[in-house]
DNA sequence: CCGCAATTGTGCGCAAACGCACATACATCG
DNA sequence: CGATGTATGTGCGTTTGCGCACAATTGCGG
C-alpha cells in the first residue's frame, strides 16, 4: 500500500461521486489494496470476482490474441473502474487487465457492486455513462489502428497515459510500451528518438519524461483530442447528475 | 417495407426474449420501418433520437476520422440494437450507423426505451448482455485491426454479415467493402482475387458468393472465432435470462 | 442493342513496419 | 569498482499496403 496515499475513496470520481446514502451501502465491501505495476488484475477468460475504482495509478485493457500478441484497448486512471462485466452479467471477456503504472485502488466484490447497480441509483448512471467513455476508447483505439502511424499511436499513448498519472514523467521500458501497443521493440526505440530529436521529451532507461507537451499534442493524431472531448462532456454530464442528487 | 418480411417483433432477438408483460409496455412505441441500403440511421455527433431493433439487414457501426477515412468497429442484426448510447445516457457518439444490407427493423423513441430499461426488468438484463456483446466486438476489431492482414479482415467481414443476413451471397462493391474496412478499394480487389483463385468465392459486380464457407473459416484469422463463441455464450445467457422470466 | 457510367483489374514506385542479428550503453549489486 | 543482466540503438532485407494512373469490363437505361 502506498505509504504517500492516505485511503480517501473521494480520489476515485466515480465512488466520489455517489450520494451518501449510496455509497454507505457499499462501503463495507469496499477494500483498499494497493496496485503493483505488472500485475494483473484479472487474465483472459477468468472469472472477474472484484472491480477495481483506482484512486492512482493506470490500469491497461489489453484484448490478447492466441499467439500471445495484444494490442492495448482501453485506458484506466482514476476516472475509472476495472471490471464492466460485473455490471454487464457477462462474468468474463477475452481480455486482460494489467497495472501499467502503479498506483491504489478501491476494490469491492462483483456481486456486491450489481447489486447496488441494480437498484437503480445515482451508481446506475455513473457507471451507464462511464461505459460509453470505455466505448469511445475502445472504438477510437480501433481507427487509429488502423490508419495512423507508430509515432502517432506513441504519441496518443503518452499523452492519455500522463493525463492519468498527473505527471509529466512515464516510468516504463521500451519492450513494455511496445507490449503495450501491440508494435515491435525496434519501432518504439525510434519513435522515441524521433521525439527526443524534436525536443519533446527526454528520456533514459525504462523513463520518459515529456518536455514539450504542446509540441506532442500537435504531433499526436485527432484520436487523443477526441477521447478527451468525449470524455470531459460525458465526465459533466456524471458531475451535473450527482449534484441534482444533492452530493 | 419489404413486401416479404411480415412485420413481426420476435423477429429480432431481443424483443423477441421479452416477457409479455415488458413487451406490451414499450409496444405502442414501436414503429416497424425498412432498412434502404445505404441509409444513414444517424451520423456523427448527431443526436440519437431512435433506437433501431432490425429484424433483417445488417447495420454497420462506422468510427469517423476528420480526413473521412474511417473503420468498421461492429456490425449488427436481428440479434441486436442500433443505438445503445439511448441507454447509456450519453445522447451521441463520434461514429455513424449505415446499412450495409437491405432490410428491416422496429424502432422505438429513444426517451421510450430508456424509460423501460430503467425499470429494472428483463430488458434491461438483455440490453446489459448486449452491450457485452458489442464490447467484445469492438475490442476484438481493434486488435485485428494491429495484427491481422488485409485478406483476413475481408474474410472476417464475409462471414460476420453472411452470419446476419443467413445467406451466401453478399451484394455490395468492391469499393463499399474498402470503406466499411478503412482499406483501398484495390487491395479488397486483390483479395478477392485471391479467395477467387482458390475456389471460396465465386463474383461478379457488386455481388460475393461464398461457395466453401469451411475454407473461408480456416482461411480468417482466430477474430471470427472468437466473436461468434462469444456472443453464442452470452447470448445463451440471455436465452435463460427470458426463460426464467418465463417466456 | 448500343452507349456510358460504374465497377473491377493491373502495374508501377513508395513508405511504414516487421523480423532478425547484433552492437552498445546503462544501472545495480556483490 | 567491475561484472552482469537488462535496456536501448542500428543495420538490412522483406512484406504489406498505400497512392496514383490507367486499362478493361460489365450491366443498365434509353
Amino acid at each position: 500500500m502506498p505509504a504517500s496515499d492516505r485511503a480517501d475513496p473521494q480520489a476515485n470520481l466515480l465512488l466520489g461521486q455517489l450520494p451518501a446514502s449510496e455509497f454507505k451501502r457499499i462501503e463495507t465491501n469496499l477494500e483498499y489494496i494497493s496496485l503493483e505495476l505488472g500485475e494483473v488484475l484479472y487474465g483472459t477468460h477468468s472469472e472477474r470476482k472484484y472491480v477495481y475504482f483506482p484512486t492512482a495509478g493506470i490500469v491497461s485493457i489489453l484484448e490478447m490474441l492466441q499467439d500471445g500478441s495484444s494490442s492495448e484497448i482501453a485506458l484506466i486512471g482514476n476516472e475509472g473502474m476495472v471490471g464492466i462485466t460485473a455490471v454487464l452479467g457477462g462474468k468474463h471477456q477475452p481480455n486482460q487487465a494489467v497495472v501499467q503504472s502503479a498506483g491504489a485502488a478501491y476494490r469491492i466484490p462483483a456481486a456486491a457492486l450489481n447489486k447496488e447497480f441494480r437498484r437503480g441509483g445515482i451508481l446506475m448512471d455513473q457507471l451507464l455513462l462511464y461505459i460509453q467513455i470505455l466505448f469511445t476508447q475502445v472504438a477510437q483505439m480501433a481507427v487509429c489502428n488502423r490508419h495512423h502511424t507508430l509515432q502517432e499511436h506513441l504519441s496518443r499513448w503518452l499523452l492519455l497515459s500522463l493525463d492519468r498519472i498527473g505527471s509529466n514523467e512515464i516510468v516504463m521500458t521500451q519492450a513494455l510500451i511496445a507490449g503495450m501497443l501491440g508494435v515491435r521493440r525496434e519501432g518504439i526505440t525510434r519513435a522515441i528518438g524521433a521525439l527526443h530529436k524534436q525536443h519533446v521529451i527526454e528520456y533514459r532507461r525504462g523513463r520518459i519524461t515529456v518536455i514539450d507537451r504542446d509540441r506532442l499534442e500537435k504531433m499526436c493524431c485527432e484520436c487523443y483530442e477526441v477521447l478527451k472531448q468525449e470524455s470531459d462532456r460525458l465526465t459533466k454530464i456524471q458531475k451535473s447528475i450527482a449534484k441534482a442528487a444533492g452530493n
